[in-house]
DNA sequence: TGATGATCTGGACAGTGTGAGTATGCCAGG
DNA sequence: CCTGGCATACTCACACTGTCCAGATCATCA
Protein backbone atom coordinates (compact mmCIF):
# COMPACT_ATOMS: atom_id res chain seq x y z
CA UNK A 1 0.00 0.00 0.00
CA UNK A 2 2.70 2.12 -0.72
CA UNK A 3 2.44 5.44 -2.69
CA UNK A 4 4.96 6.13 -5.64
CA UNK A 5 5.76 9.39 -4.74
CA UNK A 6 7.13 10.68 -1.11
CA UNK A 7 4.98 13.78 -1.38
CA UNK A 8 1.23 12.75 -2.11
CA UNK A 9 0.40 15.68 -4.31
CA UNK A 10 -3.02 16.95 -2.58
CA UNK A 11 -3.27 15.15 0.76
CA UNK A 12 -5.60 18.08 2.11
CA UNK A 13 -8.16 17.26 -0.55
CA UNK A 14 -7.65 13.22 0.05
CA UNK A 15 -8.20 13.29 3.33
CA UNK A 16 -11.34 15.63 3.05
CA UNK A 17 -12.86 12.66 1.05
CA UNK A 18 -11.56 9.91 3.04
CA UNK A 19 -13.49 11.43 5.81
CA UNK A 20 -16.78 12.17 3.73
CA UNK A 21 -16.37 8.10 2.90
CA UNK A 22 -16.24 6.62 6.26
CA UNK A 23 -18.80 9.67 8.13
CA UNK A 24 -20.63 8.68 5.34
CA UNK A 25 -21.59 5.13 6.65
CA UNK A 26 -20.89 5.68 10.00
CA UNK A 27 -21.51 9.00 10.72
CA UNK A 28 -19.37 11.93 12.27
CA UNK A 29 -18.04 9.69 14.86
CA UNK A 30 -16.51 7.44 12.36
CA UNK A 31 -14.42 10.03 11.25
CA UNK A 32 -11.22 8.61 13.43
CA UNK A 33 -7.62 10.64 12.46
CA UNK A 34 -5.71 7.09 11.97
CA UNK A 35 -8.60 5.80 9.88
CA UNK A 36 -8.98 8.47 7.43
CA UNK A 37 -4.80 8.67 6.92
CA UNK A 38 -5.02 4.59 6.63
CA UNK A 39 -7.32 4.85 3.98
CA UNK A 40 -5.03 7.52 1.86
CA UNK A 41 -2.11 5.51 2.82
CA UNK A 42 -0.35 7.74 4.63
CA UNK A 43 1.13 8.69 8.37
CA UNK A 44 -1.15 9.56 11.41
CA UNK A 45 0.14 13.10 12.10
CA UNK A 46 1.03 13.57 8.28
CA UNK A 47 -2.62 14.90 8.36
CA UNK A 48 -1.33 17.70 11.28
CA UNK A 49 0.25 19.29 7.97
CA UNK A 50 -3.32 20.39 6.76
CA UNK A 51 -5.75 20.54 9.91
CA UNK A 52 -4.64 21.55 13.66
CA UNK A 53 -6.58 18.74 14.90
CA UNK A 54 -9.17 15.96 14.54
CA UNK A 55 -11.76 18.28 15.43
CA UNK A 56 -10.61 20.61 12.52
CA UNK A 57 -11.17 18.12 10.08
CA UNK A 58 -14.61 17.06 11.03
CA UNK A 59 -15.55 20.57 10.80
CA UNK A 60 -14.00 20.33 7.19
CA UNK A 61 -15.73 17.12 6.21
CA UNK A 62 -19.15 18.79 8.02
CA UNK A 63 -19.30 21.74 5.47
CA UNK A 64 -18.50 19.05 2.59
CA UNK A 65 -21.57 17.34 3.74
CA UNK A 66 -23.63 20.69 4.05
CA UNK A 67 -22.98 21.21 0.10
CA UNK A 68 -23.56 18.18 -0.43
CA UNK A 69 -26.96 17.82 1.21
CA UNK A 70 -27.76 21.22 -0.38
CA UNK A 71 -26.88 20.29 -3.99
CA UNK A 72 -28.93 16.74 -3.21
CA UNK A 73 -31.61 18.73 -2.08
CA UNK A 74 -31.97 20.38 -5.56
CA UNK A 75 -33.94 17.26 -6.92
CA UNK A 76 -36.95 17.52 -6.45
CA UNK A 77 -37.84 21.32 -5.93
CA UNK A 78 -39.62 22.08 -8.91
CA UNK A 79 -43.15 23.44 -7.90
CA UNK A 80 -43.85 26.74 -9.15
CA UNK A 81 -46.41 27.74 -6.27
CA UNK A 82 -44.43 28.77 -3.37
CA UNK A 83 -46.25 27.23 -0.67
CA UNK A 84 -46.17 24.28 -2.59
CA UNK A 85 -42.21 24.63 -2.95
CA UNK A 86 -41.58 25.19 0.50
CA UNK A 87 -42.88 21.71 1.27
CA UNK A 88 -40.77 20.47 -1.35
CA UNK A 89 -38.24 22.36 0.42
CA UNK A 90 -39.06 20.34 3.95
CA UNK A 91 -39.38 17.26 2.29
CA UNK A 92 -35.88 17.24 0.59
CA UNK A 93 -34.61 18.26 4.01
CA UNK A 94 -36.16 15.27 5.57
CA UNK A 95 -35.47 12.93 2.66
CA UNK A 96 -32.08 13.78 2.69
CA UNK A 97 -32.07 13.16 6.20
CA UNK A 98 -33.52 9.52 5.46
CA UNK A 99 -31.21 8.88 2.46
CA UNK A 100 -27.88 9.64 4.34
CA UNK A 101 -28.07 9.40 7.59
CA UNK A 102 -24.58 9.68 8.47
CA UNK A 103 -23.86 12.50 6.46
CA UNK A 104 -26.60 13.75 8.20
CA UNK A 105 -25.66 13.60 11.42
CA UNK A 106 -22.16 14.74 10.34
CA UNK A 107 -23.48 18.00 8.47
CA UNK A 108 -26.01 18.90 11.14
CA UNK A 109 -25.03 16.68 14.12
CA UNK A 110 -24.37 17.87 17.76
CA UNK A 111 -20.86 18.63 17.43
CA UNK A 112 -20.39 22.05 19.24
CA UNK A 113 -18.66 23.84 15.69
CA UNK A 114 -20.91 22.13 13.05
CA UNK A 115 -24.20 24.08 13.07
CA UNK A 116 -22.21 26.94 14.17
CA UNK A 117 -21.34 28.67 11.69
CA UNK A 118 -19.76 32.52 12.37
CA UNK A 119 -20.02 34.50 9.88
CA UNK A 120 -19.10 33.46 6.40
CA UNK A 121 -22.14 31.26 6.63
CA UNK A 122 -24.18 34.34 4.58
CA UNK A 123 -21.22 34.99 2.22
CA UNK A 124 -19.97 32.67 0.00
CA UNK A 125 -21.79 31.21 -2.56
CA UNK A 126 -21.15 27.69 -1.95
CA UNK A 127 -24.76 25.32 -2.12
CA UNK A 128 -25.97 25.06 1.53
CA UNK A 129 -29.33 23.75 3.32
CA UNK A 130 -30.18 27.27 4.78
CA UNK A 131 -30.23 28.94 1.36
CA UNK A 132 -33.42 26.69 0.18
CA UNK A 133 -35.41 27.52 2.89
CA UNK A 134 -34.37 31.28 2.56
CA UNK A 135 -35.14 31.20 -1.20
CA UNK A 136 -38.59 29.42 -0.42
CA UNK A 137 -39.65 31.76 2.10
CA UNK A 138 -38.66 34.59 0.18
CA UNK A 139 -41.35 33.62 -2.28
CA UNK A 140 -43.84 33.64 0.11
CA UNK A 141 -43.20 37.25 0.77
CA UNK A 142 -43.25 37.60 -2.84
CA UNK A 143 -46.56 36.08 -3.23
CA UNK A 144 -47.73 38.20 0.02
CA UNK A 145 -47.84 35.64 1.76
CA UNK A 146 -45.99 36.05 4.80
CA UNK A 147 -44.50 39.51 6.14
CA UNK A 148 -40.83 40.12 5.14
CA UNK A 149 -40.13 41.33 9.02
CA UNK A 150 -41.97 37.67 9.65
CA UNK A 151 -38.93 35.61 7.83
CA UNK A 152 -36.62 34.98 10.22
CA UNK A 153 -39.27 33.91 13.05
CA UNK A 154 -40.91 31.57 9.81
CA UNK A 155 -37.26 29.99 9.01
CA UNK A 156 -36.59 29.66 12.78
CA UNK A 157 -40.22 27.47 12.81
CA UNK A 158 -39.52 25.46 9.53
CA UNK A 159 -35.94 24.39 10.49
CA UNK A 160 -37.27 23.37 13.76
CA UNK A 161 -39.82 21.31 12.01
CA UNK A 162 -37.85 19.62 9.32
CA UNK A 163 -34.60 19.33 11.21
CA UNK A 164 -36.67 17.71 14.59
CA UNK A 165 -38.78 15.32 11.99
CA UNK A 166 -35.51 14.08 11.13
CA UNK A 167 -33.85 13.31 14.42
CA UNK A 168 -37.31 11.85 15.19
CA UNK A 169 -37.94 9.67 12.36
CA UNK A 170 -33.99 8.48 12.99
CA UNK A 171 -33.45 7.82 16.21
CA UNK A 172 -36.84 7.50 17.67
CA UNK A 173 -38.96 6.41 15.54
CA UNK A 174 -36.49 3.69 12.77
CA UNK A 175 -39.40 0.89 12.52
CA UNK A 176 -41.23 3.06 10.29
CA UNK A 177 -41.81 1.92 6.88
CA UNK A 178 -41.13 4.49 4.13
CA UNK A 179 -44.83 4.94 3.37
CA UNK A 180 -45.29 6.01 6.97
CA UNK A 181 -42.24 7.79 7.38
CA UNK A 182 -43.62 10.05 3.85
CA UNK A 183 -47.07 10.41 5.96
CA UNK A 184 -45.40 11.25 8.90
CA UNK A 185 -43.30 14.27 7.33
CA UNK A 186 -46.35 15.45 5.48
CA UNK A 187 -48.59 15.61 8.51
CA UNK A 188 -45.97 17.72 9.64
CA UNK A 189 -45.59 20.16 7.12
CA UNK A 190 -49.09 20.48 6.64
CA UNK A 191 -49.58 21.33 10.55
CA UNK A 192 -46.65 23.62 9.55
CA UNK A 193 -47.68 25.65 6.47
CA UNK A 194 -51.40 25.77 8.04
CA UNK A 195 -49.62 27.24 11.28
CA UNK A 196 -47.44 30.22 8.96
CA UNK A 197 -50.28 30.60 7.11
CA UNK A 198 -52.78 31.31 10.31
CA UNK A 199 -49.66 34.12 11.55
CA UNK B 1 -9.17 8.42 48.82
CA UNK B 2 -8.90 4.78 49.71
CA UNK B 3 -12.48 3.70 51.21
CA UNK B 4 -12.95 1.81 55.04
CA UNK B 5 -14.51 -0.97 53.60
CA UNK B 6 -13.40 -3.20 50.66
CA UNK B 7 -17.25 -3.36 49.11
CA UNK B 8 -18.71 -0.59 48.17
CA UNK B 9 -21.91 -0.89 49.59
CA UNK B 10 -24.22 0.57 46.46
CA UNK B 11 -21.63 1.15 43.84
CA UNK B 12 -24.18 0.81 40.90
CA UNK B 13 -26.02 3.91 42.75
CA UNK B 14 -22.50 5.96 43.07
CA UNK B 15 -21.79 5.21 39.18
CA UNK B 16 -25.34 6.11 38.11
CA UNK B 17 -24.66 9.42 40.62
CA UNK B 18 -20.89 10.33 39.05
CA UNK B 19 -21.97 9.86 35.46
CA UNK B 20 -25.01 11.96 35.97
CA UNK B 21 -23.23 15.12 37.37
CA UNK B 22 -20.11 14.04 34.63
CA UNK B 23 -23.14 14.31 31.68
CA UNK B 24 -24.64 17.05 33.72
CA UNK B 25 -21.43 19.42 32.61
CA UNK B 26 -20.21 17.72 30.00
CA UNK B 27 -22.83 15.88 27.57
CA UNK B 28 -22.68 12.01 27.10
CA UNK B 29 -19.35 12.19 25.42
CA UNK B 30 -17.97 13.28 29.36
CA UNK B 31 -19.02 10.34 30.55
CA UNK B 32 -15.66 8.02 30.33
CA UNK B 33 -15.73 4.86 32.30
CA UNK B 34 -12.32 5.55 34.13
CA UNK B 35 -13.54 9.10 34.79
CA UNK B 36 -16.80 7.64 36.25
CA UNK B 37 -14.75 5.07 38.59
CA UNK B 38 -12.25 7.63 39.25
CA UNK B 39 -14.72 9.84 41.06
CA UNK B 40 -16.36 6.72 42.93
CA UNK B 41 -12.81 6.44 44.33
CA UNK B 42 -13.41 2.57 42.69
CA UNK B 43 -10.94 0.89 39.95
CA UNK B 44 -12.11 1.19 36.50
CA UNK B 45 -12.98 -2.78 35.82
CA UNK B 46 -15.70 -2.54 39.51
CA UNK B 47 -17.89 -1.55 36.94
CA UNK B 48 -18.33 -4.13 34.83
CA UNK B 49 -19.20 -6.28 38.01
CA UNK B 50 -22.69 -3.52 37.17
CA UNK B 51 -22.71 -2.61 34.13
CA UNK B 52 -21.51 -4.98 30.84
CA UNK B 53 -20.07 -1.93 28.91
CA UNK B 54 -19.74 1.83 29.08
CA UNK B 55 -22.57 2.27 26.58
CA UNK B 56 -24.67 0.82 29.44
CA UNK B 57 -24.01 3.32 31.43
CA UNK B 58 -24.49 5.76 29.54
CA UNK B 59 -28.19 4.18 28.37
CA UNK B 60 -28.78 4.24 32.32
CA UNK B 61 -27.55 7.48 33.17
CA UNK B 62 -29.37 8.53 29.93
CA UNK B 63 -32.69 7.20 31.40
CA UNK B 64 -31.89 8.92 34.71
CA UNK B 65 -31.33 12.28 32.87
CA UNK B 66 -35.12 11.78 31.10
CA UNK B 67 -36.79 11.24 34.64
CA UNK B 68 -34.76 14.34 36.09
CA UNK B 69 -36.03 16.59 32.70
CA UNK B 70 -39.57 15.20 33.69
CA UNK B 71 -39.79 16.28 36.94
CA UNK B 72 -38.06 19.69 35.99
CA UNK B 73 -40.78 20.17 33.76
CA UNK B 74 -43.23 20.08 35.98
CA UNK B 75 -42.88 22.95 37.57
CA UNK B 76 -44.15 25.87 35.49
CA UNK B 77 -46.95 23.41 34.00
CA UNK B 78 -50.22 24.69 35.98
CA UNK B 79 -52.75 26.20 33.44
CA UNK B 80 -55.78 24.45 33.05
CA UNK B 81 -56.82 26.17 29.66
CA UNK B 82 -55.84 22.86 27.63
CA UNK B 83 -53.93 24.90 24.76
CA UNK B 84 -52.54 26.65 27.41
CA UNK B 85 -51.29 23.57 28.83
CA UNK B 86 -49.67 22.50 25.87
CA UNK B 87 -47.42 25.42 24.96
CA UNK B 88 -46.54 25.63 28.79
CA UNK B 89 -45.37 21.82 27.93
CA UNK B 90 -43.38 22.88 24.99
CA UNK B 91 -42.01 25.98 26.54
CA UNK B 92 -40.64 23.67 29.66
CA UNK B 93 -38.91 21.07 26.83
CA UNK B 94 -37.23 23.96 25.52
CA UNK B 95 -36.53 25.44 28.94
CA UNK B 96 -34.80 22.49 30.23
CA UNK B 97 -32.96 21.96 26.74
CA UNK B 98 -31.35 25.06 27.54
CA UNK B 99 -30.85 25.25 31.26
CA UNK B 100 -29.32 21.58 31.06
CA UNK B 101 -27.74 21.65 28.04
CA UNK B 102 -25.57 18.60 29.03
CA UNK B 103 -28.10 16.27 30.60
CA UNK B 104 -31.01 17.23 27.76
CA UNK B 105 -27.71 16.08 25.19
CA UNK B 106 -27.57 12.66 27.18
CA UNK B 107 -31.29 12.61 27.64
CA UNK B 108 -32.44 12.83 23.83
CA UNK B 109 -28.87 12.83 22.44
CA UNK B 110 -27.77 10.95 19.37
CA UNK B 111 -27.07 7.93 21.12
CA UNK B 112 -28.92 5.63 19.22
CA UNK B 113 -30.33 3.86 22.47
CA UNK B 114 -31.06 7.04 23.74
CA UNK B 115 -33.88 7.62 22.01
CA UNK B 116 -35.19 4.37 20.73
CA UNK B 117 -37.08 3.07 24.34
CA UNK B 118 -38.08 -0.53 23.49
CA UNK B 119 -41.84 -1.36 25.19
CA UNK B 120 -41.51 -0.79 28.37
CA UNK B 121 -42.02 2.99 27.43
CA UNK B 122 -45.21 3.18 28.38
CA UNK B 123 -45.66 0.72 30.83
CA UNK B 124 -43.94 1.78 33.65
CA UNK B 125 -44.80 4.88 35.81
CA UNK B 126 -41.77 6.74 35.70
CA UNK B 127 -42.04 10.64 34.65
CA UNK B 128 -40.79 11.20 31.76
CA UNK B 129 -41.19 14.00 28.97
CA UNK B 130 -43.19 11.67 26.55
CA UNK B 131 -45.81 11.51 29.27
CA UNK B 132 -46.23 15.58 29.43
CA UNK B 133 -46.84 15.40 25.89
CA UNK B 134 -50.09 12.77 26.02
CA UNK B 135 -51.28 14.25 28.89
CA UNK B 136 -51.38 17.71 27.17
CA UNK B 137 -53.01 15.78 23.83
CA UNK B 138 -55.09 14.07 25.98
CA UNK B 139 -56.80 17.25 27.49
CA UNK B 140 -57.21 19.11 24.06
CA UNK B 141 -58.62 15.56 22.77
CA UNK B 142 -61.33 15.71 25.81
CA UNK B 143 -61.74 19.28 24.76
CA UNK B 144 -62.74 18.38 21.77
CA UNK B 145 -59.95 20.30 19.94
CA UNK B 146 -57.88 17.37 18.73
CA UNK B 147 -59.62 14.09 17.50
CA UNK B 148 -58.37 11.27 18.85
CA UNK B 149 -56.98 9.08 16.37
CA UNK B 150 -54.83 12.26 15.10
CA UNK B 151 -53.03 12.29 18.25
CA UNK B 152 -50.03 10.18 16.95
CA UNK B 153 -49.44 12.54 14.39
CA UNK B 154 -49.61 15.77 16.60
CA UNK B 155 -47.41 14.17 19.27
CA UNK B 156 -44.81 13.63 16.39
CA UNK B 157 -45.57 17.15 15.11
CA UNK B 158 -45.23 18.35 18.38
CA UNK B 159 -42.31 16.67 19.64
CA UNK B 160 -40.36 17.64 16.48
CA UNK B 161 -41.02 20.86 17.01
CA UNK B 162 -39.92 21.64 20.57
CA UNK B 163 -37.17 19.22 19.70
CA UNK B 164 -35.74 21.02 16.85
CA UNK B 165 -36.26 24.31 18.76
CA UNK B 166 -34.16 22.98 21.42
CA UNK B 167 -31.20 22.05 19.15
CA UNK B 168 -31.71 25.02 16.90
CA UNK B 169 -31.25 27.20 19.94
CA UNK B 170 -28.26 25.17 21.38
CA UNK B 171 -26.29 24.94 18.49
CA UNK B 172 -27.33 27.09 15.50
CA UNK B 173 -28.04 30.21 17.77
CA UNK B 174 -26.19 30.10 21.04
CA UNK B 175 -25.96 33.57 21.09
CA UNK B 176 -29.53 34.84 21.38
CA UNK B 177 -30.24 36.58 24.84
CA UNK B 178 -33.08 34.82 26.79
CA UNK B 179 -35.69 37.20 26.16
CA UNK B 180 -34.56 36.70 22.40
CA UNK B 181 -34.93 32.76 22.91
CA UNK B 182 -38.00 32.95 25.16
CA UNK B 183 -39.49 34.32 21.92
CA UNK B 184 -38.54 32.75 19.63
CA UNK B 185 -39.63 29.50 21.54
CA UNK B 186 -42.95 31.65 21.79
CA UNK B 187 -43.37 32.17 18.04
CA UNK B 188 -42.64 28.18 17.06
CA UNK B 189 -45.53 27.54 19.25
CA UNK B 190 -47.74 29.89 18.21
CA UNK B 191 -47.07 28.66 14.84
CA UNK B 192 -47.69 25.25 15.80
CA UNK B 193 -50.72 25.32 18.33
CA UNK B 194 -52.48 27.26 15.32
CA UNK B 195 -51.39 24.74 12.73
CA UNK B 196 -53.12 22.10 15.07
CA UNK B 197 -55.77 23.77 15.08
CA UNK B 198 -56.40 24.48 11.91
CA UNK B 199 -56.64 20.35 11.11
C1' DT C 1 -16.23 -21.88 61.73
C1' DG C 2 -15.52 -22.49 56.85
C1' DA C 3 -16.83 -22.61 52.20
C1' DT C 4 -19.06 -20.19 48.46
C1' DG C 5 -20.13 -16.59 45.45
C1' DA C 6 -20.48 -11.82 44.64
C1' DT C 7 -17.49 -7.91 44.43
C1' DC C 8 -13.47 -5.28 43.71
C1' DT C 9 -8.38 -5.00 42.08
C1' DG C 10 -4.06 -5.40 39.10
C1' DG C 11 -1.90 -5.96 34.98
C1' DA C 12 -2.17 -6.14 30.13
C1' DC C 13 -3.59 -5.11 25.33
C1' DA C 14 -5.19 -2.79 21.32
C1' DG C 15 -6.71 1.49 20.14
C1' DT C 16 -6.90 6.67 20.11
C1' DG C 17 -5.25 11.99 19.46
C1' DT C 18 -1.31 14.66 19.62
C1' DG C 19 3.69 16.68 20.38
C1' DA C 20 8.79 16.86 19.03
C1' DG C 21 12.30 15.81 16.10
C1' DT C 22 13.79 13.60 11.54
C1' DA C 23 13.89 12.01 6.81
C1' DT C 24 12.44 13.11 2.02
C1' DG C 25 12.08 15.19 -2.30
C1' DC C 26 10.27 19.25 -5.21
C1' DC C 27 11.76 23.76 -6.90
C1' DA C 28 14.30 28.00 -7.27
C1' DG C 29 19.14 30.17 -7.60
C1' DG C 30 23.72 29.48 -9.03
C1' DC D 1 23.80 20.88 -14.52
C1' DC D 2 24.19 21.12 -9.54
C1' DT D 3 22.82 22.77 -4.78
C1' DG D 4 20.36 24.56 -1.04
C1' DG D 5 15.91 25.66 1.23
C1' DC D 6 11.63 24.30 2.73
C1' DA D 7 7.17 22.42 2.63
C1' DT D 8 5.76 17.85 3.19
C1' DA D 9 5.52 13.32 5.11
C1' DC D 10 7.53 10.10 8.62
C1' DT D 11 9.15 8.00 13.18
C1' DC D 12 9.07 7.74 17.92
C1' DA D 13 6.88 8.69 22.15
C1' DC D 14 3.28 9.78 25.57
C1' DA D 15 -0.97 9.95 27.98
C1' DC D 16 -5.31 8.38 27.63
C1' DT D 17 -9.26 5.35 26.51
C1' DG D 18 -12.48 0.70 26.84
C1' DT D 19 -12.19 -3.99 27.79
C1' DC D 20 -10.38 -8.88 28.90
C1' DC D 21 -8.36 -12.18 32.27
C1' DA D 22 -6.73 -13.81 36.44
C1' DG D 23 -6.39 -13.09 41.27
C1' DA D 24 -7.49 -10.81 45.86
C1' DT D 25 -11.02 -9.64 49.21
C1' DC D 26 -15.07 -9.89 51.81
C1' DA D 27 -20.21 -10.89 53.30
C1' DT D 28 -23.22 -14.50 54.00
C1' DC D 29 -25.13 -18.85 55.11
C1' DA D 30 -24.31 -24.01 55.90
Amino acid sequence: MKRATYHHGDLRAALLEAGLTLARTGGPQAIVLREVTRAVGVAPNSAYGHFATLTALKSAVAERARVEMATAMDGGIEAADPVARLREVGRAYVRYALTEPGLFRTAMGGDPAGLREPAAFEDDDLPRPRRHLQRALAGLVEAGLLRPEDTPRAALACWATVHGLSIMLLDLLPQLTADEQDAAVDDALTVLIAGLRAA
